[in-house]
DNA sequence: CATGAATGAGCGTTCATTCAT
DNA sequence: TATGAATGAACGCTCATTCAT
């Protein structure tokens, strides 16, 4: 936070204001103001509006990726990977607001230069779910009839459509790992062999 | 489809172009030419253009919730209810893919007027599953330890990327029937007492 | 001037403003506000503001280029031809000096677009000189060792830079017939056969 | 060429950028990377974009007038005196094309800064043509009934217009001795008294 | 003298909305 | 009701110029 350099200066603040206001909703020069430099400033780091979005997610989505892939590294238990992600995108998306409503709100735009990225980097990270599923599967821990692709979907949805208790309403007032708990259990409970 | 009036023409126009081209990037005389009427006559039937998607979301998220609650009231049994709630969402979001595009996107602009009508309507229609599950909970088919809030987040959320399936991606050739049972075995072994 | 529509007025408002100010430093809002149109309303008759002095051009030339070339077709005398190429267009640059000051001043800007008009249109009015002077060459009036192309150039920059007199200096006093005279006399005895 | 100084590496930079993009289009980081100083670098040297231009003209078209004036003095036959400024004009255009484009552009200009320099040191230039012209009649070589101004414009323009072959069109070939033939062959004939 | 990052005024263009017909 | 030409506010982006180093 202190000694930023320009670039990193200009990604925060329109991660705030994206985060805000929406990308279409957003103008350049609220970013400018709010980083404090000059309109012009920010297109000698960025070549348009877009291209800036782009970088808000590129190095947000990049470092949760980054430090996830890490702490999976390190481990070959189906469950606590499962229980590794789930804890690392609740806790990044409660420690940055601004990029989990940039990354909630505006995933969804329908545009060509998103969705591009979003089949790059974004589905490389909910990508990982799939492969701890498929891994469960193989060592005989999750269900066979789950299907690998479809619950991917439900438990990124899931952890998407929850996180927003942090931004949205009046439920702030949950703690990581309650949410966390929640999710776990129903999905674990969900896709586990019987172990009785 | 034939004797429609040019209120509702105007809306499936808006649907389409929504899905299509996101609300910012869609312009009146897009909405316009797709409906064949001139771009003033849009404005005999709405205020503005935030107006056509509120009555976008109104119309489609009040037929779904209007289906729903009936098929709801006869029925007690909280599984079943569940069962129908998905069923019914998923088969809507199938059959009109563009509203299924247009709230999948749409709803997480950040926009005071969204935002606003969010509140209203259509967190009544997630409301139902809150409602469902506490009274699972009650009639003790529901595990107490489950918060009603955050798992009614948890389903809606699945449903919600669970449904892109038929817009988004490869994977079109997923019936609703085979999306539902995954969605429902999933939740349902999570939330439900164990029965054995 | 009375019943003029949008269009036209448009471009009687454009070749005053690029004429006064040249095409870079002329404001689209200039030309506006003297075509007493709003802004916006511009873009409804032209793609953008190089399609404006295009059209420009395109007009102001084909005039003269139509006039002239209905003028020339009743006659096969070369030397009356030239005469009178040179009369209608030093007419058509005094009468319209607006027009007169775009084709001189604009005509040069090196930008692909206007060379590209000028190598189709412009060309062809200026070929006209080519074609007569060849044409007097096999009758046998004009000499055969002048150049047809270098001699267009000769005639044309001379009627080019003659025609200035009544937009930039102090000489406005000169008529066209005055003027067509001196470049006639000069030009005719330069390049017809001796016939004393 | 090679211990040249800022300066003229700027001037030399500029005038080949403005030949090559116009003075509105090229850019002063264009100039300064041709001239492979800073951008900054320039403004030690002139005041604006403006004083470029004006230098370019003022050095460019300096030469000439000197080194123009230098060979006239020695002479006193009007005739020799306009062959010897045909020949230098276009000798002087075929060598430096840059600055032969950035007269023939960027001169036409509707700008208060240029048209007030042109007033002063280029006006001059072309002055040399009234100068000799009205000697000749003094002589009795030209004819009484030419006049001095209009046959300056008829003879700067045939040279302006014609030495464009060799910037603009496939006509490269032409010699400077072939064009300036061709120029004094017509001019003379069309400006001298009868001598048979 | 030299640099080049930073500035911010300025403009072309878009498009939601209006209104005369 | 219906039209669609006209409006003009608003914004992304450029680039001449400045100035701290």
């Amino acid at each position: 936070m202190k000694a930023e350099n320009k670039h990193s200066k200009i990604i925060t603040a329109a991660t705030k204001v994206f985060a805000k206001k929406g990308f279409f909703t957003a103008r350049i020069s609220d970013i400018a103001k709010e980083a404090k430099v000059a309109d012009g400033t920010i297109y000698l780091y960025f070549n348009n509006k877009y291209d800036i979005l782009l970088s808000v997610f590129e190095e947000g989505v990049g470092k949760i990726l980054g430090k996830t892939q890490k702490l999976l590294a390190a481990n070959d238990d189906p469950v606590e990977m499962l229980r590794i992600y789930v804890i690392e995108h609740l806790t990044a998306m409660r420690k940055n607001k601004n990029l989990a409503e940039v990354i909630q709100i505006e995933l969804r735009q329908t545009n060509k230069v998103i969705k591009q990225y979003r089949d790059k980097k974004f589905s490389e990270y909910t990508g990982i779910i799939t492969t701890i599923i498929q891994f469960g599967q193989e060592k005989g821990v999750f269900r066979s009839d789950i299907h690998p692709d479809l619950s991917k979907r439900i438990l990124f949805g899931a952890l998407d459509e929850v996180s927003r208790v942090w931004n949205v309403t009046l439920e702030t007032h949950y703690t990581v790992e309650e949410v966390a708990d929640q999710v776990l259990t129903i999905f674990l409970r969900g896709i586990m062999v019987a172990n009785n």
